[in-house]
DNA sequence: CCAGATATGTAGTGTTCACTACAGATGTGG
DNA sequence: CCACATCTGTAGTGAACACTACATATCTGG
């Protein structure tokens, strides 16, 4: 038996033009039209390839924690816990302010309150934020034993706090701030952290 | 000439129960069938009274924030810069968890991205969090001036990071966090506060 | 009690939405 | 080159949406 017609489009290609639809309207606001226009696809090849709307989110999202997750590696890369904040905050300043992009952070302008038949987006959402806090979480805890940290800190407290922060600056960008107001906010929210930090010997 | 009929509803009364469903779902998850079931009316009372959905939403919004301002007032009252902070963060750890009202905040919850034709509802909210930013920004000025927090601070960047903090809780206690949670996120955010704090005497 | 004015409830309006039936196109295995 | 499988484009589908026409009800001023 034969293997069909192959598809005409890429599929990652296409996602990340959905993805970035998603990005500046949100998952009620992003209309089929407007996802398959960007696409270059007509809504058959849409539904035949990603089943249904949250189907494509849900594709979306996993290519955009796919590239944060590089992103992120780095991140917890940096030497101390007080490092770490300003990489992620400051890195953050500047990819939510990047003109390549819609400003703010997918997984929030995707969809933070949604209507009745799309109640589970916004933990969708809210389950791929909780990752990257995770994994926060796990090098705040190594920092502390390593006696980066006071004896004395919370790191899982202290990655919601990041995380927290990350999430307030993406909805400033998103809103009209600049990536200046956003480095103002990052080099507060650092001081926090290094609150926190043993001194240094 | 007569003065008409009078209106059967009270419309503040409708306007807490409009609130609360923006608040829960959304501007644009927000149907006029669901709001018009909580606030008790026909859709014709609503258009005579409000405009149309958008003109619903403002006069929510004004709601809010005149609730809300008085709260503010309290929180500015605060007697050092470090307090304001605790007090507004601590404070919106309760609020953003308290069962009587929906989760978060409807300055966030309202719609942080929206699709075609309600591209101005995300700026109607961003301005009037950026009202709350002001006074607190205000506040911080005089809280330099004081000699409460250090020469060196930067007034307008310590609201800008607590109103950042604010958000960012707010869209976590959406997404399920609980008020101990909250509570720890603003427990690390004010050290920061306290960090451009002068040295008590 | 009547004329004018405004509110209300019923029952729609046109539009837009996510999604799909169907026919034709393009591939593979035998 | 034929049977089969999958993709593609056209053209819709029913449902849900924001919003409203209209007849009726309830008020005030005279």
């Amino acid at each position: 038996m034969g293997m069909g017609r192959p598809r005409e489009f890429n599929a990652e290609t296409a996602l990340d033009q959905a993805m970035e639809v998603f990005w500046r309207h949100g998952y009620e606001g992003a209309t089929i039209a407007q996802l398959t226009e960007a696409m270059g696809i007509n809504p058959p090849s849409l539904y035949a390839c990603f089943g249904n709307k949250e189907g494509l989110l849900k594709a979306a999202l996993d290519r955009y924690t796919k590239l944060r997750g590089v992103w992120m590696d780095e991140v917890v890369a940096a030497p101390t816990a007080r490092d770490v904040a300003e990489r992620m905050l400051m890195g953050i300043a500047e990819k939510q302010t990047d003109p390549a992009n819609p400003p703010g952070c997918l997984l929030v302008q995707g969809g933070i309150a949604c209507g009745s038949g799309s109640e589970n987006v916004p933990f969708e959402l809210a389950a791929r934020r909780a990752q990257n806090e995770d994994q926060l979480r796990d090098r705040f805890v190594r920092a502390k034993a390593e006696g980066d940290l006071k004896p004395t800190s919370d790191p899982a407290a202290l990655a919601r706090y990041v995380s927290a922060v990350s999430v307030g600056m993406g909805v400033m960008a998103s809103s009209g701030s600049d990536r200046e107001a956003l480095r103002q906010v990052a080099v507060v929210a650092v001081q926090a952290v290094e609150a926190q930090s043993a001194d240094r010997t």
